[in-house]
DNA sequence: AATTACCTAACAAACGTTCAGTAGGTATGT
DNA sequence: ACATACCTACTGAACGTTTGTTAGGTAATT
């Protein structure tokens, strides 16, 4: 792994953990071994490698979904091997996951332009076409919202939600998580088609 | 106001905004034309001033959803109701809500705890017996979730959302998000009721 | 006389950033 | 073959600024 490499790896991870400002150059040069210097030989200053950061990050979660895609298996099941693996994908990738909630808390617009258009776009217009294949007569752009907002909230409130009387262990597993969401999902569209 | 009580308005926005590392002692003083030491007397630290501001952002959300739980219509009505307060407040009083989204974010075990035990408990159970209401054989504490869930990621993501392709100006309305969100939760729990 | 609410000024530490310099590799000219 | 030149990747030390925090003083209220 080169330098620039290392160093991009480990600002996920503190970037992700203790936010922008929350991180310095020094605790991240220290971080890597190195001197604050070098870290500005690869990049002009902090706030292009906190770009960079996120968009290094972000790179390689294109195309974590191909497979489900791919797969010529009935919309129903798709819609639930998709909540599975977009349940997994966060559950595993926790600094991943740490970083896009940071940017959706900054919700600076030309971020926001470039993260939906670069990164997304391209997710959540399949998904819209199986909500369209689903339910053809409801809106599928909020279909597709839906969906992907009750899997990231399981998610992203654990922490706080296991401490509501009458949480159960289970509530952590992937698997009930995405079975629930995906029954409840199905049937509301299949209760609206009819 | 008293000076205590203007330095903590001012703290939520500012917190909200820049988040704890982001928001210096010296800008806090300035946004309230006092001196830096005038807060260091009304609290003992930046940490102390942090947790207090939280804690009072937080104190008068108790009772918003009163009256949702005292009116006497039926339990669907009910559901509807619930999710369109919540949305509204999301949406009017987005400071609270920002400072929210960090608290998640930083997810402190300890914090959790109290947020958690100390604010949004009540609704939480009253939501959970909505739920159960509603479909006595499902999950209450995943459906409470799911209610949550979905009408949160709406508000959160907008700023996203806004730039897929098919985005509509009606999707910033809460009356269409949470009458979206409604139907497809009472059909979905009703489907399987059945 | 004592308390409360504030001020100015200063402290050491940490901040982002820059600068001059060096070790090592590579390519070119003789 | 050897010297020259240039590059990349890095270091240590320093720049000026901003940080959280505090000591000491003042002016008003009780």
């Amino acid at each position: 792994m080169s330098s620039k490499e290392k160093i991009l790896e480990t600002a996920i991870v503190l970037f992700a953990q203790k936010g922008y400002s929350g991180l310095s150059m020094r605790q991240l040069a220290q971080a890597i071994d190195m001197s604050v210097a070098a870290i500005y030989h690869h990049f002009p200053d902090k706030n292009a490698l906190y770009l960079e950061t996120v968009r290094f990050a972000f790179s390689d979660k294109e195309q974590v979904f191909a497979q489900v895609w791919e797969s010529d298996c009935p919309a129903e099941e798709k819609l639930g091997r998709f909540i599975r693996s977009l349940i997994d994908v966060m559950l595993q990738d926790r600094d991943f996951h740490r970083l896009m909630q940071r940017e959706i808390l900054e919700a600076d617009p030309e971020r926001m332009q470039l993260l939906a258009q670069g990164i997304f776009k391209r997710q959540f217009c399949l998904l819209m076409q199986l909500a369209t294949e689903l339910a053809p007569e409801q809106d599928a752009h909020l279909v597709a919202t839906s969906v992907i907002g009750l899997a990231k909230y399981y998610v992203e409130y654990q922490p706080l939600l296991k401490n509501f009387p009458g949480w159960k262990p289970e509530y952590e597993m992937p698997e009930v998580i995405a079975a629930h969401i995906t029954g409840l999902l199905l049937n509301g569209l299949k209760a609206k088609a009819a």
